[in-house]
DNA sequence: CCATCTTTGTGCACGCGTTCACAAAGGCAT
DNA sequence: ATGCCTTTGTGAACGCGTGCACAAAGATGG
């Protein structure tokens, strides 16, 4: 398949193909068209906008589970990413081979750094040590650092952090569950409502899934939470 | 501090008051004109609507480095989850103890999931077991999945994924790092060009950071990123 | 008990992103 | 070469979320 149309595309990423079309416009790949879009040039062009096509090399810092996981994971050298280094406060962890790189004592961070002109850090740390590290991050050069330690970090400007807190990912599927539940058994309530009342039971009951519940004073404490745009 | 402000609230959050206060009155938190919000009940009713109250049993499929650290990270127990119990294929981890935990065999999934009542779970296994995972998952009554493995889970109608890449916010930064480099490339150039036209140099090439760039025709290959909303 | 002050809750307007719809453009068959 | 068909690129309209601004409500002091 040497070319796609935008409606394809649009089709397969489950969006609108005009917005597509449009974000496509923005980076100037040039479509045919009557035709569609070269898929090789196209990849190619979506590549090198967001950085694929550079080597970014990255430190790690904290080799407990998360940092040997993240050493390990799969998914970043096909994206450019490359691993340069493992640090680790620990002495005993220091020498140690963790999916194939040698973990090096934090005494060498700078070092590190400044070698393999690295400009991103990843802090797999506990929340602790999170802010020290992230301070001799950047002041070795460090300008962007991915943070997994359950802390919010401080940095100078001209700094990019991004926070990763796994359990909100949890959280929002928790919110969701609680959602499902309560509104199953609010349709439950509608429907034996509507039993008694004699109206159409459930397509009804179906048909207005966010509709009901209007603030009634009472009941502030059991009662299914209201509705809010998630 | 038994009260607070939306005022207050929004500040030290870096939103604006207004959104707050409408965002709070979505879930009818109603706060006391001249008063404000009280502390206590501000943060039960919100913990509520957010499930932080209720318990929610988790079971983790695939203990390897991410498994592992999933089963001993810090924040879940503080948000309501609780860690029912550790799966993994291997029989050399079955019988292991993580984070205080027995690991389990594959083969005791379903009895596990129907015995404590589990609805949500984690995957964190190898690509190539995710979907096995999921379909059994599913079949044993979960209808929420977080998944970690590098695949896009197919799941019956009712079931939520979420799917974590941990390679995608290391993208961003390195996205937003190329931005960073090119516009200071950008800023250069512009300098040298007012420079030699005589213009004013630093505040103006400052002030239009996004600005430049208009679609030369001319080379494709070796430019700076085109602008696009970040 | 009334006046004043603070802070909430919300109608309204603005701005941005998405979607629609269509003219322009290129391919392809006749 | 000409006309038709397909698909792009984009101007315009729509809808939604955010921010502004103010009236209503409660507290507080005289």
């Amino acid at each position: 398949m040497p070319t796609v149309s935008s409606e394809e595309l649009a089709a397969a990423a489950g969006v609108n193909s005009a917005k597509l079309r449009k974000d496509f416009s923005y980076l100037g790949s040039y479509g045919t068209r009557g035709v569609g879009y070269d898929v090789e040039y196209l990849v190619y062009q979506i590549s090198r906008e967001l950085g694929l096509t550079q080597d970014w090399p990255v430190v790690i810092v904290g080799i407990g589970n998360l940092g040997a996981a993240l050493a390990g994971y799969g998914g970043f050298a096909s994206r450019g990413f490359r691993v340069a280094g493992l640090i680790d406060a620990d002495r005993a962890m220091t020498g140690k081979q963790v999916a194939g790189l040698t973990v090096r004592h934090t005494d060498e961070l700078e070092p590190l750094i400044k070698e393999s002109g690295v400009s991103i850090g990843v802090i797999a740390t506990p929340a602790g040590a999170a802010q020290a590290v992230c301070n001799r991050l950047v002041e070795a050069g460090v300008t962007s650092i991915l943070n997994f330690a359950p802390t919010v970090l401080n940095v100078p400007e001209g700094v990019d952090v991004r926070k990763v807190d796994l359990s909100i990912e949890l959280q929002i599927l928790a919110f969701h569950e609680q959602r499902k539940a309560g509104e199953e058994a609010e349709l439950r309530e509608a429907e034996a409502a509507d039993a008694v009342q004699g109206g159409k039971p459930a397509a009804d009951a179906a048909a207005r899934p966010t509709a009901a519940k209007k603030r009634t004073g009472q009941g502030p404490d059991g009662d299914v939470p209201a509705v809010m745009p998630a």
